[in-house]
DNA sequence: AATATCCGTATTTTT
DNA sequence: TACGGATATT
């Protein structure tokens, strides 16, 4: 978990704590920040620069509701992400009555979308047992129906899985018809427009026979759970107050809910910043932000401008990197430049790099070095655009015996034999559950396609699929020999789960030992991932339900193997590496941005279209903005080109061209040479003059 | 019917 | 390169 989300410090403004009399959640405010926390009610926009408080502002604002009296089961939070809900609550908490803060509703869209949804589905038809799928299993449901449906084979290629699965998203999402995604987006795609229809269809009607809900059916059965004529008015009667978080993230598809939400009474505030929008992959669209007022037209908007995070030299180059956007990427009326009182002259560094190698070096000496200044590791961040642009510094990390820990990589839940386990006990939780079935049956040795389709018959999973677990562990089912002791394993486990109704944690390590017969004939490391299953059996918390604990898994999944278990080593100093999306909200006093060279960032995959270099731009300033008091930018001269070549090839970078025109504000040290002074006895200007040759001769013969 | 081999294509960020 | 998917082999 994050130990840093926005200005957690409670003196981090700095201010004088007033009067005795004056209540907690007043202490500490400037003065917009207090017309956000006392506006007595109606619409409300506060646009929210980076640091400036709006985290703060936003706790605030709840406790004195609370403090003045809203039952606090009445005021709805909707954050980012749950981590975000839980630590902003922490802090109500701490203004007011804590007990009491426990009844605010708080959470993702998702999580409150799947509370909502099991107290109150029946009234729309919705079993109240229904299964959340997470992206790889709706994924794996998308290729089911495919391979059903018949397509992919022989005739013409037919789009992967995964591709299907991001179109049918971004579709339901943005709520925009397939016909406009695949011409916008997914143009290789466009000759399969009705066979895709086709397959999303049977996707969709799979789901419903099965009580399946995605990701995106959450949202979409609240909105309709909200705008019905039948349900919506006791529902939207429910909450006196909502208030959402990083509504700049949010897509079409939540902003319906929380319009839909907010008609009755009014009250509804939105914070946001659409300089820091860097969602859009995921559908979400600024321009929420920009028609929160035409949804609500009496709306108060306020502007928090002040920064009390950073020190100015940070602020004038993130602020220098907006500028440079072209004039009709920022809205006149959505305007803000970050100023801040903190003393402070330091300049951001930019250091060139000779290679990756040399990259990971200097981050190392200047992470020792300002630790040595008394910055604790804890204290800065290392971010880079994607998971993999770390690999070389974790392992230069892990050679100099640096704790670090890494957010925003591979997820746990994705790792296969994580899901093998999830599989298992789903199955137990809701025997009709055909994907875990299949997931379960594949971990028999001896059981392909065809063994698995004739047991899904016998076992009834489309007929009588409420007694598919029975039927399995009545036995004899023909099994193939080498499947015949673990099903015998898995019989006994699955069956003491049931009868025993052992909790998830007493489940999994029930189910331990058949894993352990079928782990190493599937995986090379399988001890490893069999000590995973221990850490996942401690992260259930006590006394949970087993469906409780599956859904929760899948709507908050821990960021990484092992992370359940805490930080390395509990009192351990640790580096934060994160990408910057996984950054947000966050801050470190000393943050270190690496791999800032053009075709990282911007990623050369958004090159293509305005809107995704607009929201690279976007994510070069939510980076920049997350440092208190250092900035360390690198960027490699040469790194390995690991597209299609197999050779040696390395491909020489150039400065990021978001930072390239903001030269002038950065201090520049010359060019970090890993093996010896060669470089370091050199004048300064030297080798990037050096550099420049090199890059002017590419130039010559590229292309 | 399960497993081994070959081929073509994608590409990053996450609830 | 790496991975999913389709074909060839045991």
């Amino acid at each position: 978990m994050f130990a840093h989300l926005d200005d957690v410090g409670a003196d981090s403004q700095g201010h004088p704590s007033g009067g005795d009399q004056e209540p907690a959640w007043r202490r500490g405010l400037n003065l917009r920040q207090l017309d956000v926390v006392t506006h007595p009610g109606g619409p409300l926009l506060v646009l929210a620069g980076a640091g400036t408080g709006k985290t703060r502002a936003l706790a605030s604002r709840v406790a004195r509701l609370v403090a003045e009296g809203t039952a606090p089961d009445r005021i709805l939070l909707l954050t980012f992400t749950r981590r975000a809900a839980t630590e902003m609550l922490a802090r109500v908490g701490a203004m007011t009555d804590h007990r009491a803060t426990a009844q605010v509703w708080g959470g993702t869209f998702h999580a409150v979308a799947n509370r909502l949804l099991r107290r109150h589905g029946p009234a729309i038809g919705l079993s109240p047992a229904f299964t959340v799928l997470d992206q790889a299993d709706a994924t794996d449901l998308v290729g089911l129906v495919r391979t059903s449906a018949g397509l992919g084979e022989g005739r013409r290629r037919f789009p992967r899985p995964d591709t299907m699965a991001a179109i049918y998203t971004r579709v339901v999402n943005a709520q925009v018809p397939l016909d406009d995604v695949l011409a916008e987006a997914f143009p290789w795609c466009r000759d399969h427009h009705d066979d895709l229809a086709g397959v999303f269809a049977a996707y969709t009607e799979r789901k419903r026979r099965h009580h399946l809900l995605d990701f995106d059916d959450l949202l979409l059965f609240w909105r309709a759970m909200v705008c019905s004529p039948d349900t919506g008015p006791a529902l939207r009667a429910t909450f006196d107050h909502i208030l959402v978080d990083e509504y700049q993230d949010t897509n079409a598809l939540q902003a319906d809910i929380v319009a839909a939400l907010g008609a009755p009474c009014g009250n509804v505030t939105a914070v946001g910043d659409d300089a820091q929008a860097i969602y859009g992959f995921r559908a979400a669209t600024a321009e929420n932000m920009a028609r929160f007022t035409t949804t609500f037209p009496t709306a108060t908007v306020i502007a928090l401008e002040q920064n009390y995070r950073s020190v100015q030299p940070i602020l004038d180059l993130a602020n220098a990197v907006l500028a440079d956007a072209p004039a009709e990427q920022r809205p006149d009326h959505l305007a803000k430049v970050l100023w801040t009182q903190r003393p402070g002259t330091v300049r951001p560094r930019l250091v060139t790099c000779h290679d990756e190698l040399a990259q990971s070096a200097y981050v190392c000496d200047t992470v020792l070095a300002l630790r040595e200044e008394g910055i604790d590791l804890r204290h800065q961040a290392v971010l880079f655009r994607t998971g993999h642009h770390s690999d070389a510094l974790e392992l230069e990390l892990a050679r100099r015996d640096i704790p670090f820990v890494k957010y925003g990589g591979l997820r746990f839940l994705e790792a296969a034999h994580i899901k093998d386990v999830m599989a298992l006990l789903r199955v137990v939780d809701n025997p009709a559950d055909q994907l875990a079935w299949h997931r379960a049956l594949d971990l028999l040795e001896g059981v392909g396609p065809a063994t698995r389709r004739r047991l899904h018959g016998e076992l009834g999973l489309d007929d009588e699929p409420a007694a598919a677990l029975s039927r399995f562990l009545a036995g004899d089912l023909g099994l193939p020999a080498p499947a015949r002791q673990a099903a015998g394993e898995l019989r006994a486990a699955w069956s003491d789960c049931s009868t025993l109704e052992l909790g998830p944690a007493d489940a999994i390590d029930r189910l331990t030992p058949f894993c352990v017969l079928t782990f190493p004939g599937r995986y090379a490391d399988a001890p490893a991932r069999l000590a995973d299953l221990v850490q996942l059996a401690r992260s259930a918390p006590a006394g949970i339900s087993r469906s409780r604990f599956l859904t929760e898994l899948t709507l908050d999944p821990p960021e990484r193997t092992g992370d359940r278990a805490g930080p390395p080593h509990l009192d351990d100093d640790y580096l934060v590496l994160s990408t910057i999306h996984s950054a947000k909200g966050c801050e470190w006093r000393a943050v270190h941005l690496i791999g800032a060279a053009d075709g990282n960032l911007p990623s050369d995959m958004a090159l293509g279209d305005r809107d995704g270099l607009a929201e690279e731009r976007r994510l070069t300033y939510v980076a920049l903005t997350r440092a208190r008091d250092h900035l360390t930018v690198t960027f490699p001269l040469r790194f390995h080109v690991h597209r299609h070549g197999r050779d040696d090839r390395h491909h020489l970078a150039q400065l990021s061209r978001f930072l390239q025109p903001q030269r002038h504000l950065f201090d520049e040290i010359a060019d970090h040479h890993e093996d010896g002074p060669t470089g370091a006895t050199l004048p300064r200007a030297e080798v990037p003059a050096a550099a420049q040759v090199d890059a002017l001769l590419q130039d010559l013969w590229r292309r």
